[in-house]
DNA sequence: TCTTATACCGGTATTTGTATCACGGTCGAT
DNA sequence: ATCGACCGTGATACAAATACCGGTATAAGA
């Protein structure tokens, strides 16, 4: 095996990373925050939908940044399953 | 042109990317870094290199906590070229 | 009803990321 | 001089990201 394929809980952690992007976009339009952020609205509605669950750098910089996100509380928020517990606590 | 092409600006992104990266790694291997962030060495020395000029969200999110760096002043540092300056301003 | 806007989906094409292997170079120690 | 630990480069291989296309569905408005 050269690349690894990506494992459930990769794919999994995909999941929650685009519900935290959709939840941020609010009543926007995918095309409007994908222009923003200068990518396809395709590729924004495949990351929100988890289907590019492991997208790269840049452009979730770009998105965090149309978005008005931290890039360090999404890693953080999505890294940690766990955290739903914590919110509905 | 189904996937645009990395542009010229996008590769010299991706080596001050990776320049700051070997920056922040200071005296430690290549090879601990990379253990500690759960990457190859080959991989973390293509991004140090700039020669992996658009690395994946997950892949920066564990190299910069192994090497205690903030995804948002990474991304802010490499995504103005004129930082170096602000920087000495 | 017809149109428009939005979002979802499947397929397709191309580029890139990631990983492994092999080889060579440098430096320090034995 | 040989060994070992790094770093670097090239080739190779496979999976995934990105983007474009056509089709579908739904809801709002003329």
């Amino acid at each position: 095996m050269v690349r690894t394929p990506l494992t459930p809980w990769e794919r999994e952690r995909g999941e929650r990373f685009g519900a935290l992007l959709r939840e941020a976009r609010g009543e926007r339009s995918m095309v409007e925050v994908a222009a923003v952020a200068g990518v396809s609205a395709e590729t924004l509605r495949k990351i929100e939908t988890g289907r590019a669950p492991t997208p790269s750098f840049f452009t979730i910089a770009a998105l965090a940044f149309a978005l008005d996100l931290s890039l360090d509380e999404l890693a953080g928020a999505c890294a940690l399953p766990e955290d739903d517990a914590a919110l509905s606590a």
